[in-house]
DNA sequence: TACCTTTGTGCAATCGTTAGCGCAAAAAAG
DNA sequence: CTTTTTTGCGCTAACGATTGCACAAAGGTA
């Protein structure tokens, strides 16, 4: 924590990674010009404004609020004097006194993965959009972390919180205080059905299925599924919905084709070994995520055999890297951007219209996801 | 939006259409449980628990937060009626009494990148740690955007900002309110001399030396460098980079193998097309990103063109798919995460010290990147 | 016994904003 | 020229937590 020294040496932390320079203030305008203020800088609040104008806080308040029963000129006043005065409005102080703070919550296992990104960036753009501020917790896939996260933000009094629920997390009381409260609560894409909240999910079933058809239309009669823990629904979704394509096709199921992982490159990578090993063949692959798709078809040319020639490869979640490999590696998109942007919508309106809020049924909306065809699995 | 086949139903519609992982935890009861209260579920405060146990708020309060001199007894007691009424502490109150709120606010051009979330995770990991919470801002490179972005942190009553400039930015007007509330301002990655601010930065030039001086090693001559827009610190320093080393090892530096785009994909493939057609040649090609890299690179084989035989590229921010790639694509690591800590450390340093704050000087920490090398520049 | 410390808690003001109610002055209606 | 309505603003009491100061009770010392 950059301790002691103003100069920012601390060689333990990044080691030899960071080289320390004294700043030296060069450039002029704005930013340079010395405060004025002696001791702590403090903010002006609308009676300040209240009192170089001669009027009162509430009117200050109303003015600024776009009240009616303000006038037109008096109103313009305030404006102006608030710029002068360079007013910032207190959230807190309003916070308090409404109850509402204009702020979402959402909390995801890891901000640093391309999906999740793309959702808090649609939910952020929406949510701004609808003059909310977003507030973001990661759990790092920790039940311990996502209780904290929870405790957060019910301290910064969120008006609603969004969860996709941390692959550690197997009960839910922590959400109790959510519901105590009166908030409203997302569940999305990493959902379970045994919590009361409202949900936002693809139709991961669906992902799987056309995936896995996608694979018999092109001839593979022998698919090997890499499938994700099946207590997350969207990874038993995915597995459902390979079944489903199997039987739909009257195919046989092979028990030895499904194999259950932590759907990382290295795990697809092993599967793919163990499977040769063993002997056993398969002539197309199906992961529940694109890393262990790019493991596993990179193991594959490791031995030798040809993509999507031999083994024709599809992975699960449209990945940047997917379009940027060879060959490109098939994906089934989840639009993620779409399902923050969505996420959002719900919260804004479930926080529109309040009084209804309580008596709506939970809602839960399924978003399809679509197939996209690279070179992977194309012959 | 939802790309028309999305559908919303009710969750017990839903039933059919998604298969329900059957998962019964200890905690569900909770969930399901009727909210007792009938208007809005009001949330207890600690004047409520002084109530119920005959104390007043204030000793509620110094209970809470580790007074000593409340007694041992009492505390315990304490804790102990806070928890059975379910007690929230209320962030927006104590913000408005102390003027401080716990949050950091945090203004990106796109969450929705690679270097951008690592460096949100990296910070978020070290202030959760350090009892902050985090709010993020997009701005979407808008100059619009990062105006309402800091008005909506102000508003907040963020303790610090950090902000990676948006690239349409140049002014800095809007950051003098900043400084007015004597909030720390820590700039990042996309900064500029002009601000008078803390700076956290990788060292770009070192950045583009190092690149460039690899494929000179590698037997490069001729070097075709594709540079961002030189208004922007990091890229004027990486491409000084590419000039250090060129003129370091004696070479000669073309102009016409120099050319400053966008940086994307597109721009990288356009830039290679346009050089090949006009018949300039060229062995080595450094890209000050990694998009603009594998654009080039792709046109670069699509014209038969050997990578790295006849042409060894080398990009810049190990973006995740560089390593997924074939051949894997050389490039410039930036330590995202490491940069999120340390300005994540480095607010939790100045508020650790207000007093010295004012006192100290503007520091500028600066982190060397590494090299990765990869395939695309290794012969 | 009288006085001085601790120890543990209460009192009351305060932070900035909001909103119900009140009340003049101006405008409209009679 | 009254009476009613409208318009425009002020007064005041919250919201929940914090904190300097006061103070009683218990214990220690002279």
């Amino acid at each position: 924590m950059l301790r002691g020294s103003a100069r920012c040496r601390q060689s333990h932390d990044l080691a030899a990674a960071l080289v320390a320079q004294l700043f030296t203030p060069a450039g002029t305008g704005l930013m340079h010009q010395r405060m004025e203020a002696k001791k702590s800088a403090k903010q002006v609040s609308i009676s300040d404004i209240a009192e170089a104008l001669g009027l009162t806080a509430s009117t200050i308040s109303r003015a600024l609020n776009g009240n009616p029963r303000i006038s037109e000129a008096t109103r313009e006043r305030v404006i102006e004097q608030a710029r002068l005065m360079n007013y910032n409005y207190n959230g807190a102080a309003a916070s308090l006194r409404t109850g509402k703070s204009q702020i979402l919550g959402v909390i995801i296992p890891l901000i640093n993965r391309a999906f999740f990104a793309s959702v808090i960036s649609g939910i952020e753009s929406v949510a701004n959009a609808g003059g909310y501020s977003v507030m973001i917790c990661q759990t790092s896939e920790g039940y311990e972390n996502e209780k904290a996260a929870v405790a957060a933000l019910m301290k910064a009094r969120v008006d609603g919180i969004a969860i996709s629920v941390s692959a550690e997390t197997r009960r839910f009381d922590h959400y109790a205080s959510i519901r105590q409260a009166g908030i409203p609560l997302i569940l999305f894409d990493r959902t379970f059905d045994e919590v009361q909240a409202n949900q936002i999910v693809i139709d991961d079933r669906m992902g799987g299925r056309l995936a896995t058809e996608h694979l018999i239309e092109q001839g593979c009669r022998r698919i090997l599924h890499l499938g994700g823990p099946q207590h997350m629904s969207i990874y038993a979704n995915r597995t459902q919905g390979f079944v489903d394509a199997l039987l739909g096709q009257q195919l046989k199921l092979q028990p030895e084709l499904q194999l259950f992982t932590a759907l990382n490159e290295q795990s697809g990578s092993e599967a793919v070994e163990q499977l040769l090993a063993k002997g056993i063949a398969f002539d197309g692959l199906f992961a529940a995520s694109d890393y262990a798709a790019i493991g596993a078809m990179r193991r594959l040319q490791a031995h030798g055999l040809r993509v999507p020639e031999d083994v024709a490869v599809i992975g699960f979640a449209n990945e940047p890297f997917t379009r940027f490999v060879s060959p490109g590696l098939s994906s089934v998109d989840q639009h993620s951007e779409e399902m923050g942007k969505a996420v959002a919508k719900l919260f804004l309106s479930l926080l529109g219209n309040e009084q209804d809020a309580k008596a709506m049924p939970q809602t839960k909306l399924v978003i399809s996801p679509s197939l996209i065809v690279r070179e992977s699995s194309l012959r």
